[in-house]
DNA sequence: GATGAATGAGGATTCATTCAT
DNA sequence: GATGAATGAATCCTCATTCAT
């Protein structure tokens, strides 16, 4: 029964790296990018220094696992809310929903990921970098919302990055209370805020 | 003439601490915050690492006398804007005025300033944390918009968190583009986003 | 039939060294001594490193079977052309022509093999250092050439230290061209050389 | 007088450069190439590795100035030698002498130096490459020797390549014999050798 | 008062070797 | 009997910091 050998061995590689990306990402918050030493991500993982090296052949590669791990299941929802049909207001809403819902527990890494110049070096050299992608696909929910008339003639990149960047901090702060319900309020304070503004008079329903 | 001795070897201090930290956010915008190492700083200061060391003690002790450099007239001309006698919507303006007005050549460091863990625990730790300040006013001029009845009634430590965001995000954006013009322009993107938010009926003029 | 299979058994076990041989020589070819580390050989020999210590307890032993696998025959070789009962100079051509037919592939080996003062300690630490045994027939040679008055009085140790020395690097030599012709031409060459010298009036017919 | 500081700190200087050199090439000696580590240059040298990497910044920087160290006075007397208004033969001999007296106590260095695969690549690298230029130099006396018809027609180039190997083989053998009296008839051994070759009638004093 | 020299602790990475399955 | 997984020791190199001059 090689066939099940094998398939074993490949399963218990792949439970090796997530529990090595589970060990990674908790430094990762404890310490920052580059305080993300393969000392101290052996040692979370419960793992030599050397075994770390027969699954990951180097920090880069590790981090960049780390992030598309925790990337392409935000960014494969936020591509479906996307391309899907609906106006772009409620598509806001989807974008950020997803966001959150996909999140899970990492929300104390996106910081770091989306923000450290350092990481973000790693992630452009291997041309995946996330948040280039995610930014084109909120910019593009704004760019659809003015060609519909429902937002008004915003730049479409500004404000996918400012929505971005709050998203980013909404994360930090949020997984800092570690409230998931206080999350949710938040999104919607978000959400709100990004549509209707700050001033009385312009239609936002008070409650942030 | 002990006297003025004291006084003239206080004004050398002061002068070479002035250079140190012009070497210092230069070396920072350069490679980081990680990246900036005494030797660096040193050199870019034309310093040997040793005499370094007679101005700064230790390497935390320069990054937040960096720190509180950039951040101290920042911080008192938002401190003068929020305690004017004005309505919110115009504090907030204010303020963001006063932002990029103080900021200057600094906005490179702004970033990892600001949103750097490494750099941030520096500045936790000693309490200083021009961050939590800084939130603190924006955070009061959401209040009393709310208060006086000019905002909807948004939390205002999360809207500060994400004017902040924002205001840092921006920052990056606008030193990378290095066009001061671009830069005014997308300062008043931001302010009507806030304002009035991006739907079409809410009142919000078009063309942020 | 438990005679049969121990015999089958010792036989696979040959085969599996030869394999791992060739591997060996091949990454020691490519990667000189240091760089021929036990992972690269495994691979080479497509085996997994465990089993490669099935076969070989440790590097050493690996290095040393190596060594042998490729000197034995040489040695062989010259051993034979030594006994025979022929004149010094015609015993110094059989030497030679001994030596590069029985080294076919292996020239690139031979090198590192005799010079490597890692790999030579090794071999000495085992006692069967090859270099040791092969000078001695070479000095042998000269020893006779002196006695049976065909070679001038020449120290036969000396002698035979710069004949293998003159081998060796025309191993390297040979191997890098890969023109065997060429190869055959200067081992012509190194044996006029020794014999008759440089010198014009020495005898030599031209043409080395 | 900043001036004599200075002179006497570049003197220091090039004094650690010279403890370091000693270090280096005694551990050189007793671990060949590949076991020279920064580690224990450092501890020969009775300094802490930090500080050995502020004289030389890399383990290549370090071997590239041993090499140079040992080889420039070598070369420099070789070129003078080579460049003199005298017929081959005589300029055989005397580059030897040359070779020998520059050597002094690195001849145990010039094995490896000459011939570690690992080590010609950095030489090569840093198109210094002592070894290229000395073949160059030796093979240029062959090339005189068989235009002013004082030697047969040799290849130069592998005559040249067969000298430096003998003269590699019989630093290393001196050396270990540590006799330097034995050092000069060895050499004058090696030149009758080249000139006369071995055979009884091809005019050779006998005595190598 | 300024500085060159020195260093210990730690960073990424590699390698020979062992052991449970 | 073969092998994947694990590891300790070692390698090159960097950095913040101290100290004698």
């Amino acid at each position: 029964m090689p066939r099940l050998s094998e398939a074993r061995k490949e399963w218990l590689t792949t439970m090796m790296k997530e529990t090595i990306f589970e060990a990674a990402t908790s430094v990762l918050c404890e310490h920052n990018v580059n305080g993300t030493t393969m000392n101290r991500v052996a040692a979370a993982a419960k793992l030599s220094k050397s075994s770390l090296y027969d699954y990951f052949h180097s920090k880069e590669e590790l981090l960049r696992f780390v992030c598309n791990r925790i990337t392409e299941p935000i960014l494969q929802a936020v591509e479906e809310t996307v391309e899907a049909d609906t106006p772009a207001p409620e598509k806001l809403e989807a974008v950020l929903r997803a966001i959150f819902e996909q999140l899970g527990s990492h929300q104390r890494v996106l910081g770091p990921l989306f923000w450290d110049k350092q990481f973000r070096d790693v992630m452009e050299s291997s041309k995946q970098m996330a948040r280039t992608t995610m930014f084109e696909q909120v910019a593009a929910v704004f760019e659809q919302g003015v060609e519909e008339g429902s937002f008004c003639r915003v730049d479409p990149v500004q404000a996918a990055r400012m929505f971005m960047a709050c998203v980013s901090e909404l994360c930090e702060a949020t997984v800092a209370s570690g409230n998931s319900d206080e999350a949710r309020r938040q999104a919607e304070g978000l959400l709100r805020l990004f549509l209707h503004g700050v001033l009385a008079d312009s239609g936002g329903t008070d409650g942030m």
